[in-house]
DNA sequence: TCTGTCACG
DNA sequence: ACGTACGTGACAGAC
């Protein structure tokens, strides 16, 4: 349910802040434009304030303005900064904060809808809203997650998977390191940094640690230099060598990539564990980038698709567990690695040590599967 | 309807 | 020389 006093609240915020950061960026600009429009932000930034544009990517409709770009500028003009604001407020409240409330139906409640075959890897997609891509990541968004709440004498509770995708990457490659890591229930970012470095876990700086998680994301789906130096802000040098030192130290890993490329060059397709198959003709286009982009989703797709097997399989299994409660604990929502419930305050916690064994049993890996379980009041505190 | 952008996992 | 990490849905602007 929703809980419109959040959402008014914030309206009210979002626009007076939005006032104020939109007078701020005419002033800079020298005069009014429409900063949702690319092509007119290009122009004042680009043009009127004649920014440089060596490191600056380009589109199809001229220089960039999308926020790696502008990150690029964000220390040296003031402007940028506040555009930056300015994008975040905006999309908060033209997608979310303004919208939402108006969708309410008239059980009161807030509800999606699921596609199961839409997505490639066979993720299931929500829209209508899409519940899926709640902000979370910034102060405004955990403000708004706190708008969404249980019904009366309800609980909240939220279970989700804890890195499902890299325990998958150590299951199908069978990397002996990073099975280890997980069977010892090792901070994975830590023990990469660690491995590739040759420095003792404790030894790994922060440093380390936040270009190794990078690396563990971006390298089960082909990333490059070039994408890792851009993702962990280091040159590209330094990402190759760091590469290089990955597929080195994690050969299971690198073998998997590449039995993944050769299957798809063969059969046209690959397929999930579980046999859910994803066909890849632009293997053979004879296109280069046609052909590496085949490659990345022929490695990444086993992975997120059985990613997305589990998630069903433990909704399968959480079936029986609502039977069991009767009408007092429903499910709410699938956000991919994640399962949240709606359960009688009396019953939510014992219903959560169950839920989390029925998801951890849900497939059996390599390594163990690990279920974070929370139980709150809103969907913020969860 | 397409493009650019940005919210999420 | 070129493009450059996977999967989605929604919004505004431009045409």
């Amino acid at each position: 349910m929703l809980k419109q006093e959040v959402f008014a609240e914030l309206s009210k915020e979002i626009d007076a802040k939005l006032q104020i950061v939109e007078k701020e960026i005419f002033k800079l600009a020298g005069r009014d434009f429409n900063m949702n429009s690319p092509k007119q932000l290009a122009e004042i930034l680009f043009v009127d304030l004649n920014i440089p544009t060596g490191n600056i990517k380009k589109n199809k409709t001229g220089f960039s303005t999308a926020s790696t770009e502008l990150e690029k500028l964000r220390a040296d003009y003031p402007i940028v900064a506040m555009i930056e604001e300015y994008r975040e407020l905006f999309k908060l409240k033209t997608t979310y904060v303004d919208v939402l409330p108006g969708m309410v139906a008239k059980d009161g409640r807030l509800h999606t809808r699921y596609d199961q075959a839409v997505a490639a890897t066979g993720r299931l997609s929500s829209n209508d809203p899409n519940l899926q891509n709640i902000p979370i990541r910034t102060e405004l968004g955990h403000r708004m997650r706190a708008g969404f709440v249980a019904a009366p004498g309800k609980k909240l509770v939220g279970a989700d998977y804890s890195q499902i995708e890299l325990r998958i990457a150590a299951h199908l490659s069978g990397d002996e390191t990073m099975i280890e890591a997980f069977r010892n229930n090792e901070d994975i970012h830590r023990t990469t940094a660690s491995v590739v470095h040759g420095v003792k876990p404790e030894e790994v700086t922060d440093e380390m640690r936040r270009e190794a998680k990078v690396l563990n994301f971006g390298i089960i789906y082909g990333m490059g230099a070039f994408g890792l130096a851009q993702a962990a802000k280091i040159d590209q040098k330094h990402a190759s060598e760091f590469i290089k030192g990955y597929l080195k130290k994690f050969a299971g890993v690198a073998k998997y990539m590449e039995a993944m490329k050769q299957e798809v060059r063969e059969k046209g397709y690959v397929e999930t564990e579980m046999g859910r198959r994803r066909a890849l003709p632009e293997i053979e286009s004879g296109n280069v980038a046609l052909v590496r982009a085949a490659e990345r989703m022929a490695i990444n797709m086993p992975i997120q698709g059985l990613a997305a097997d589990i998630v069903k399989l433990a909704m399968l299994g959480s079936r029986e567990l609502l039977k069991r409660y009767e009408g007092k604990a429903v499910l709410l929502l699938q956000i991919h690695d994640e399962l949240i419930f709606e359960v009688d305050e009396t019953k939510a916690e014992e219903f959560g040590q169950e839920l989390k064994k029925v998801m951890e049993g849900a497939y059996t890996l390599k390594v163990p599967l690990l279920v974070s379980t929370d139980i709150g009041d809103t969907w913020g505190e969860i």
